[in-house]
RNA sequence: GCGGCAGUAGCUCAGUUGGUAGAGCAUUAGCUUCCCAAGCUAAGGGCCGAGGGUUCGAGUCCCUUUUGCCGCUCCA
């Protein structure tokens, strides 16, 4: 697999064999945006479609739903995201260090306490929350002056004005400037798919007859303005999701909860990913609407990070859609309790997975990625870049390669790559000496070749070749497509 | 966002004290080739990240901008 020397040469490696560009690199890119290649593009859908089928197909009680990008803007006042995703923050001018507005008055706010001026602290406190729920930007500046509160680094009060930094995009919403009416045109680009889900509870609940336990699954492109973007597809401006929030009767969340982090990592085991690469990590601060999370992290090639989050969401989402949408947002439970009374009416508790799918997929290319060495027999070195990338996932399976282009050769590849296209992605190539298309393949990750050679023409039979191990053999040419069959389903 | 470094053909790079761009590999076409790249021939491809300035003249100096890398900051 990749590791932090050779990174690099794996980004480069996605860029030269259509993997992944940056994108809008013929206007010398966009920062943190990306554009999937012709091969990346069909890795990425095997990776949604194996998520997709593992969660909607295989659960009997798991539904898949589409919803759209733009949401209704109390969408994101009711879920936290416009108060907690948009910071006041404050630069100093000689250090140029940003603060956190917040931070940086509670980090002041401490200091007093440490001097034994609780009282002082607990005023600022109180003050500073009074300004910020009133979106006071010039008094909580006027706050830190008259403070005097100084920069920890450049140890100076020359401070700019305070300023949001909200990490949602937004735009507007119909042909009429908002400079016109007001601000009632924003709308913003989700910063995750999770709503959806939640505002559509009812309308799946009951078009589908759910029953509780169930779910609601739904990948899709999620939109943050981070602040620093950077390790290739590991963090981006727009990215996708593939979620899946499952709704729990209150008070079994945390068996749920544990049921589900333990499915998510076998199912990324299942497609490839060593046990070993994989942990847990709980999160030790949870964020406002979780009482239990934790990441399922991988061993990226730049250290152990997030590769999906399962959160115990608790009722929060859907509670706090009733109260801003002013809707009952109940479920009607008839299963009996112990006393023979069914369980009545409750908010459903959630238990949601989150996996980044371009995450994934750095994660699958990263391992795939190789380097390998070798001496031939004749004493001279070799070598090859091969991505090792699973049979089930890879964007190619099968190269149907003529021995040389003459003597009818071609004629019969073709025939069976009419045959075989039918099911799965095959690449014909007769151009160059086979070793070298072997090797054109070998860095595109197709794991099968096979070659058709006059031998061929006499008892119809044909070399297959394996990428893995560069292993080769000889099979009946009528049996190849269910060959390749078997071995990717 | 801040600081440092970098940006020349698809890739890796060369380009002397400023004088209007080269190589290897790759690609394409043809030849050769009976199973693991790098045999022959030919061709295409860059206005040197972008914009501006200094200069008779800039890839080479200056400014701005953009992208990438490293560090800091941020990450519900």
């Amino acid at each position: 697999m990749a590791n932090e020397n050779n990174f690099q040469e794996l980004i480069s490696h996605c860029k030269e064999y259509g993997y992944v560009f940056q994108s809008s690199e013929l206007y010398d890119g966009l920062s943190a945006v990306y554009d999937y290649g012709q091969m990346g593009a069909q890795l990425k859908k095997n990776l949604r479609d194996e998520w997709w089928k593992s969660m909607t197909q295989l659960n009997e009680n798991i539904v898949g739903i589409d919803a759209a990008i733009f949401m209704h803007p109390l969408v994101w006042k009711a879920s936290g995201h416009v108060d907690n995703f948009s910071d006041p923050m404050i630069d100093n001018k000689d250090s140029n260090k940003r603060y956190r507005v917040d931070h940086l008055i509670e980090g002041y706010a401490e200091q007093l306490r440490d001097s034994g001026k609780i009282q002082e602290a607990d005023a600022i406190l109180t003050l500073m929350d009074i300004l910020l729920a009133k979106d006071d930007y010039a008094g909580l500046k006027s706050l830190i002056e008259e403070n005097k509160i100084k920069c920890a680094i450049g140890k100076t009060s020359n401070w700019t004005v305070v300023r949001l930094f909200n990490l949602m995009f937004s735009t507007e919403f119909g042909a009429v400037s908002s400079e016109i009416e007001g601000e009632n045109n924003i709308v913003y680009l989700r910063p995750e798919t999770a709503q959806g889900i939640f505002v559509n509870f009812l309308n799946v609940q009951k078009t589908g007859r759910m029953k509780i336990p169930f779910g609601i699954a739904q990948t899709g492109k999620a939109f943050r303005n981070e602040i620093v973007a950077r390790q290739f597809i590991f963090r981006m401006r727009e990215f996708e999701q593939m979620e899946m929030q499952f709704f729990v009767r209150p008070g079994t969340q945390k068996q749920w909860y544990e049921h589900w982090r333990d499915e998510r990592k076998k199912w990324h085991e299942s497609i490839g990913i060593p046990a070993e690469k994989l942990r847990f990590h709980d999160h030790v601060k949870l964020a406002h609407y979780a009482d239990a999370a934790l990441d399922i992290e991988f061993e990226f090639p730049f250290g152990w990070k997030e590769l999906e989050g399962i959160h115990s969401r608790t009722d929060f989402d859907l509670t706090q859609h009733a109260t801003f949408s002013k809707k009952k947002i109940q479920y009607f439970d008839n299963d009996l309790k112990e006393d023979g009374k069914p369980y009545g009416n409750y908010t459903p508790f959630v238990i949601e997975t989150s996996v980044g799918l371009d995450r994934l997929f750095l994660t699958v290319i990263s391992l795939a990625y190789s380097e390998e060495k070798w001496t031939k027999e004749d004493g001279t070195e070799d070598s090859r870049v091969v991505l090792r990338i699973p049979a089930k996932i890879s964007p190619m399976k099968l190269a149907i390669l003529p021995l040389l282009k003459k003597d009818g050769l071609p004629e019969i590849a073709k025939e069976l790559m009419n045959e075989c296209k039918q099911s799965f992605h095959c690449f014909y190539e007769e151009k160059d000496a086979i070793g070298k298309r072997y090797r054109r393949m070998d860095a595109i990750g197709t794991p099968f070749c096979v070659t058709i050679d006059h031998q061929t023409k006499e008892d119809n039979t044909v070399t297959i070749r394996y990428r893995d191990d560069m292993r080769q053999e000889r099979i009946a040419l009528p049996d190849v497509k269910r060959m390749v069959m078997e071995k990717i389903s």
